[in-house]
DNA sequence: ATAAAGCCTCCCGCGACTGGAAGGTCAAGG
DNA sequence: CCTTGACCTTCCAGTCGCGGGAGGCTTTAT
């Protein structure tokens, strides 16, 4: 298989499998002409891929679970423990935006939102912050 | 007021200050000995900036905000529109994590997490995806 | 006088690709 | 046989919002 046949089949660009090779995700094998030969064991690596991905695991995290992938031998406690970690930062990020959601929602219920110039939300955000010594820069 | 004051007052790094000015947020004078020379409203505007993109306004929308905040005639539902549209993004990303959430929390549970090689995780992640012709990759 | 702190500019790097240029290869049609 | 066009190759640059660090000023404190 040619770049373009496992790039039509995973729904990976064939930039993004290139990339995947360079940084060692995938090692096909080359023809006589250099054109990359994929397997299907790399097809479906690099399906694999693209869902762990499409999941939001990062390219590290990619990189584990194709190991454990690849090793059949693997405790399912290892996947369960990467999977577990990434759903944790996954809550944190939530938790971050449902503070934003709260304080943006508050902001906008309390603006008139018409011709004049008065504006709570202007004002909230011109506030300077009271100084902090302990310098932790962007955290209210 | 050198940087290092407007850091400290605004509890925004010293290079992100520079970088606020190399893109046109900010303009401070310049003093004999080529120091930036900030003024109040110079601090102002940082903080007001910071502010901003730690509520998570983009650069872009940072930089409208500004040119509002500057125009004292400016009508608040500009403004609130500014804000609107960056809910309406925060809401879309929530949908996502809480998609992925669901998604994940699925896998972990159905995953036993022992000794045992069998696991749910990987045997979800290895699934190619059902070839679609309208190219649009990642999208499940 | 000297050391330390603060300021300057410039350049590189991150993550995870994406776009484009310049060029080799292959299959089909005239 | 030649051309066209699709496909493939490598390499370089850019993205966003800074952070790190080098190398070299100026100011401040001892």
């Amino acid at each position: 298989m040619n770049i373009g046949d496992v790039s039509r089949l995973s729904g990976l660009p064939s930039k993004t499998i290139r990339y995947y090779e360079e940084i060692g995700l995938v090692a096909p094998l080359r023809s006589d002409n250099g054109y990359r030969a994929f397997r299907d064991s790399d097809l479906h690596k690099l399906a694999f891929l693209g869902r762990a991905r499409s999941l939001g695991f990062s390219i590290e995290d990619c990189r584990n679970l194709l190991t454990l992938y690849d090793d059949t031998t693997r405790a399912s406690a290892d996947v369960k423990t990467i999977a577990r970690q990434h759903l944790t930062r996954i809550d944190q990020k939530l938790a971050e935006l449902t503070a934003l959601h709260d304080t943006l929602t508050h902001l906008i219920d309390a603006c008139a939102g018409d011709h004049r110039p008065d504006c709570p939300i202007l004002a909230d955000l011109a506030t300077v912050p009271d100084t902090k010594p302990g310098h932790s820069p962007l955290v209210r």
